[in-house]
DNA sequence: GATATAATCTAAAAGGTTTTACTAAATAGA
DNA sequence: TCTATTTAGTAAAACCTTTTAGATTATATC
């Protein structure tokens, strides 16, 4: 019943428990000899060390957690994560790093994190100033933000504003006015101001690209949606139903986009034809769907493989006793992919 | 720099590390106002139990891992996973556990596996005899199955063979005798036999179809493809130079199928007119793509509860010390849905 | 033959919590 | 007033490993 242990083990060998980890962690302390014995035994027994003994001396378990901002089976359904997850975990792979995923449950973050046996934590879509970082911050647990305003910590970000003007430049530069807005809907909300950042960023952009060529900006062509194929649909649906007839839209989102485009041809509209439209991300579904969606790109994966780079660099510092007051804020660049959305 | 420990709080509330966790634990053996004074002064410290350090003896940590038969980032391309690891972290959100996902790595799954801290793996894609299975039965960590031959831990398959079946005879039954095959890679190598589970079941679906209607079973009409849309593209762009022309086809994943119908496409075929394809999964992609891809539905989300329910009733039976010579062996059902890949 | 060094191995501490068993004080019961 | 019970808190063991410092024996040096 009882799992064994290296007691067992040594007791088996007729050894020290201090023998065993010898001739797992330090073979050369031991005869070699005495070593092949003990590793014998022990895979005879089945015997593992425990990962958390382990952990819990080594004050390191090897696991890095990423916070994600969405429950899982939210987040699974966006391409977006596919890529930054494929990204962290490639650079997992080259540092014998595990992956854990932490989302909101039941409510309560807090209690995940609080059970979560990591070396560190990877944030998406949470700015510094939220609870559940600053509680993190308070404990001296090491982080990285993505997608996130940080001053405290690391920080990855792409260029929201550029890359949000340029996909609305290009629209409102064909002279296109009648523009519907699928912004996410992290902009609207005042209950989680904290997640905010990335969709207030797009926003600006879009509106700096508008007042650039004196485009008036109305409130009521922005629409928030969530980052889903059916909130594309679902909103672009609604905007119709409204009486709205836009000649173009933007979407904040490439699931989104993807979303309006099926909703505009079920209605009867040629895209780009009758309506251009611009996603945002450049996920992996932007090259599939037909016709194809014009975009922009960012650096998904990219950005997680630098995430990590990031917190290995605070582990480092830590361990060199280096206060750095200059943490690292990163900034990618986005541009613009047109595709067969736009004319 | 040191993170702050129950001791320290202790001291500084002026008790016991004892009352320190009775105050979190057990406040009811607390004087109220002790209890009140202890979380002041753990709050303001910012203190947080170790979970490493909980875990260890508690003997559990709340974690479930999920072994997964490829790179994470291969798992993450497929839709079949997502909406797998949707099932099992909507249980996990219910049982207030944490989910961590283990992917060979580097060659070596057994690293990761011993320094993984989980209450128990569910397994996917392996059988029993795979040499990591065998390892974790040895040590007496619980697992379940999944997609893989099962006799001494409960699993959770589906009904392979009978899906294959029903795809294959609607096929043949239409009169199609030039079907193409696109087969799981996992049916032919041989260095990793203990994989092949689901693909031998599904090829010998496929199979009795052929002979109920001594429909002529051709090697040379079967080829084997990676579980991706590349995968379906590069095989059936592969047949077709070999001089294959098919007028039906079979794919043993959703994925290979619809990188099938685009390869057909663009080789100017007209699906279903020319080329009647169906798939295998009934992922979201399935319904998504234009013609939506006729498959064979499985429960997918529905697998990934099942599964982590039987790992919960695993720890329980082990808890009442019941050993349970009668492991359970759930079987889920398939059948056939048919979209616009059909006529 | 005595001493210095090297080769093997072990005892004990440390890591941070929870839990069990126990003490001391206060209250209740008679 | 004395005993029984409850209340409030603590000391120490347990969880399992790694690591440090030390012990014992064998080998090399002079």
């Amino acid at each position: 019943m009882k799992r064994t242990n290296i007691a067992d083990v040594a007791q088996k060998a007729g050894v020290s428990p201090t023998a065993v980890s010898f001739a797992f962690n330090k073979p050369e302390q031991l005869n070699s000899e005495t070593v092949n014995r003990i590793r014998m035994t022990a895979i005879e027994m089945g015997y593992m060390p425990n990962p958390m003994a382990r952990a819990l001396i080594a004050q390191r378990s090897g696991i890095i957690g990423v916070m994600l901002p969405q429950p899982l089976s939210t987040v699974l359904a966006n391409p977006y994560f596919h890529t930054f997850l494929q990204g962290i975990s490639s650079m997992c792979d080259e540092q014998a790093l595990s992956l854990m995923t932490l989302s909101p449950m039941n409510g309560s973050l807090d209690q995940a994190i609080a059970r979560s046996p990591v070396d560190g934590f990877i944030i998406v879509g949470y700015n510094e100033a939220h609870h559940e970082v600053s509680l993190l911050r308070k404990r001296g647990i090491q982080y990285v933000l993505v997608d996130g305003d940080a001053t405290c910590a690391p920080s990855v970000n792409i260029d929201d504003e550029q890359g949000a003007y340029l996909a609305a430049k290009y629209l409102v530069d064909k002279g296109h006015r009648d523009i519907l807005i699928l912004m996410l809907d992290t902009a609207f909300g005042h209950t989680d101001e904290e997640l905010h950042g990335v969709a207030m960023r797009r926003m600006r952009g879009y509106r700096r690209a508008f007042d650039e060529v004196s485009v008036v900006w109305r409130n009521e062509w922005v629409l928030p949606s969530v980052s889903s194929m059916i909130g594309g649909q679902q909103n672009f649906d609604a905007a119709y139903e409204q009486g709205l007839r836009p000649t173009a839209l933007l979407g904040a989102a490439d699931a989104i986009a993807i979303g309006a485009i099926q909703a505009a041809i079920r209605r009867g509209m040629k895209v780009p034809e009758d309506l251009e439209i611009i996603g945002y991300d450049d996920s992996v579904l932007a090259s599939l769907v037909q016709p194809g969606l014009s975009t922009v790109h960012q650096p998904i994966f990219e950005k997680g493989r630098v995430a990590l780079e990031l917190l290995i660099g605070e582990w480092e510092s830590a361990a060199a006793r280096v206060t750095d007051a200059s943490t690292k804020q990163v900034w990618l660049p986005t541009h613009l992919v047109l595709r067969g959305t736009t004319t």
